[in-house]
DNA sequence: CGTAGTTACGTACACCGTACGTAGTGCGGT
DNA sequence: ACCGCACTACGTACGGTGTACGTAACTACG
């Protein structure tokens, strides 16, 4: 579609080919896929027009003529991401599944680490979202409560995995800016806070820092907090 | 500091003054205050080295010699939102010190939009931050828990206060960028999402948006989610 | 009192998103 | 069959970004 001036639009109401005109020489797809490689592989900041376009091997002006906006970029990138959610034959304990759906989730955004950061509601109603969701509520069917409140269990499930990803690869996908390396900033940091906890001036910080001392076992939090979010939506 | 080339270090562990030299014609507080009044203005993309620096009539590159880099910029501005959180002498209920924290939390990222996007686990070392922390554990001291269980139920709550406001305003904040209107963007998302539920290829979705016909009560949603990461957490 | 370390800041570079103009291509309507 | 138009492709250009670097003025310490 041509459409040049600034309408407000949905891509995924855009017909991806109008009939009119050579045929274009890539597909939504094969864009998605060039974005999510390159973000995968240098992080999500390296996704730009230009780099996007030098690896499908066009021009950097065509890719306009399959996404509008950078903006519209992000959310094929997110539902090519969704695409790789599997789904399954619910089993009757929407515990259990949703447990499954929780976990699965997890990994698919430790394979992307830039999902997290462009988790949007507004990106949740893509084709491969609509599916997801439409699955979760399917799991749910066992569960007798309102769709409102299924809905709201989806959403604080959700919510509550990318954050705890978001926090456990947050420092990783920041420092591929700085100019310094991962460990070289946690140590840095990690001084100033022993520093500020020696002070005395936190006394409960500190001795929750005695009471942990060894590396926590992120695996445990993940699942003790997947347990907590499906308990606090169970019946009694 | 001088500090030129690129090395590893925590903006708070460098002082403000050295003593050798001119003195500085601005503190880091007014560093921090001119780019929140930015952000509150214009939006987050607004707050550039290039405004900060015109905001607070000095020379673009004068800032760095106050904050060597941009990501520093905005911790500096997650630790002066922080400095408006209200502590209080916590009144033995640990529960409704939480609703309470929870609620101000809330309202505080609603007066600064763009805090929700530059929360990160990261910055949750500032000054203000650590206090607000140890105000947090100390409104905990009724409940009987390891110091980590409280640690997770501050971070679940906190998460879920960000992930909720920031699925709130994302639509408004995003929607600075777009040359058209937010509710022109939203009634075009509507319309399609119509269509596709309309498809019959989510029945459970549509079963969902007739059980909803009205508008949410954004209030009640968030109240609910509050109760429901505290009562997670609550013995028994 | 000299000098080293700081502040201030203009210039410059590489990169970004994208508006716009132009050329070529192939389907739809006549 | 063919004309015209809607489409694809893409180069150029503009206004913006973060920040490296060079230079000049200033002040506290040895």
């Amino acid at each position: 579609m041509a459409v040049r001036g600034a309408v407000p639009e949905v891509i995924w109401a855009r017909p991806e080919r109008t009939g009119r005109g050579p045929r274009p020489a890539y597909t939504r797809d094969d864009i998605a896929a060039a974005a999510v490689r390159i973000a995968d592989a240098q992080g999500l900041d390296a996704v730009s027009m230009r780099h996007v376009a030098a690896e499908l091997g066009c021009g950097t002006m065509s890719l306009y003529n399959y996404v509008p906006r950078k903006e519209d970029l992000y959310e094929l990138m997110v539902d090519a991401a969704g695409a790789e959610h599997e789904l399954w034959e619910p089993g009757g304990d929407w515990r259990a599944d949703m447990r499954r759906v929780a976990r699965q989730t997890r990994e698919l955004m430790r394979r992307h680490p830039w999902l997290p950061r462009l988790m949007s509601p507004v990106y949740g109603f893509s084709p491969h979202a609509l599916r997801y969701l439409e699955h979760c509520l399917a799991c749910l069917d066992p569960l007798e409560a309102a769709y409102g409140t299924k809905l709201e269990l989806i959403a604080m499930l959700n919510g509550m995995v990318t954050t705890y990803v978001r926090n456990e690869l947050d420092t990783a996908e920041r420092v591929r800016a700085l100019p310094w390396s991962e460990d070289e900033e946690n140590a840095v940091r990690m001084a100033y806070l022993g520093g500020r906890i020696a002070s005395g001036g936190y006394p409960r910080m500190a001795a929750a820092f005695m009471e942990d001392a060894g590396p926590i076992d992120l695996e445990a939090v993940f699942e003790r907090a997947v347990e907590r979010v499906i308990d606090a939506f169970a019946p009694r």
